[in-house]
DNA sequence: GCGTCCAGGTCTACC
DNA sequence: GGTAGACCTGGACGC
């Protein structure tokens, strides 16, 4: 099945814009250049996406069914038009907007962006793939093909803390996921309204930050993917290429980085992300 | 082989 | 509101 998309939607640069493609049960083939993953839970079904002349290609015995999802993933309907007008203000940050970058790609639901964000915290890229990879391998549904869905919040909230710390290997972080895990099946908690959340940034953040598990950078990685970018996300990975990029290689005072992408408004979240993403850095 | 450090931070106690 | 110290894990590194 065959889906249109905006003029200015880049598929690979979608999908390789940041880490999350690495993480299961999203899946990518560089050969092929397609992306793939199981959607939903209940009756989970595998697809398998690419680009193709004049839109996207949806693999799927229930492609149809998995339109506004996969539009959902890859940001088919944000408009990014002011973004690439306000970057003609910065001759270098122009590739940005000639390779159509932007779009980050997000999970179906927001409480699987919000488990993977946790999984990120005060640890190596190596130990949130395993994290992820154990949760989505032992308690994802699986599929007819034999790939496993992320796993609900009502199958994580069943888990002992112990499946947290043995299995996931999660350490120190097992009880946030298990209180996250019973708070969304219990509906004290639904992530997915974050999305349609009309708040004020500040509130927004201060909603998510009572989330355990869920600090400055945590939260503001959280708003870019729910498409508000006016949060830098500050981790030491972004530090360190700040400093090689524009401080000769000296370490500095987060406010100056702030103060660097200020002029970028309520996009400085995103342009600092792909200025410190662009290739040959 | 062993010890130390650190990585895409956060929480709590304390001031 | 700002800061110090603790916190799981596993890989990299030096010895």
């Amino acid at each position: 099945m065959n889906i249109e998309t905006p003029s200015d939607f880049n598929f690979q640069s979608t999908i390789s814009g940041h880490g999350w493609s690495e993480l299961l049960p999203f899946e990518t083939d560089a050969n092929a250049l397609t992306l793939s993953r199981v959607f939903g839970s209940d009756k989970p079904v595998s697809a398998t996406l690419s680009a193709t002349s004049d839109g996207l290609n949806i693999e799927s015995r229930d492609a149809a069914a998995l339109e506004k999802p996969v539009r959902h993933i890859l940001r088919l309907d944000e408009n990014f038009a002011d973004f690439y007008e306000l970057l003609k203000t910065e001759k270098r940050l122009a590739w940005i907007a000639e390779n159509n970058a932007g779009r980050l790609l997000r999970s179906p639901t927001v409480f699987e962006d919000l488990v993977k964000s946790i999984c990120t915290t005060n640890c190596s890229w190596a130990m949130t793939k395993l994290m992820t990879t154990n949760l989505v391998n032992k308690l994802g549904t699986r599929t007819a093909d034999g790939k496993r869905s992320f796993p609900t919040a009502e199958a994580m909230a069943n888990q002992p803390l112990e499946f947290y710390k043995d299995e996931m290997r999660a350490g120190y972080r097992a009880v946030y996921f298990k209180e996250l895990a019973e708070n969304v099946a219990t509906g004290r908690l639904n992530p997915e309204l974050w999305l349609a959340n009309d708040a004020p940034t500040k509130d927004l953040k201060r909603e998510m930050k009572q989330v355990l598990g869920v600090g400055d950078y945590a939260a503001e990685n959280l708003l870019k993917l729910v498409g508000r970018y006016d949060g830098l996300a500050l981790d030491s990975w972004l530090r360190g290429r700040f400093y090689k990029k524009h401080n000769r290689n000296v370490k500095c005072d987060d406010r100056q980085i702030v103060k660097f992408y200020d002029k970028f408004g309520k996009w400085r979240g995103l342009v600092i992300w792909l200025d410190m993403t662009e290739k040959g850095l």
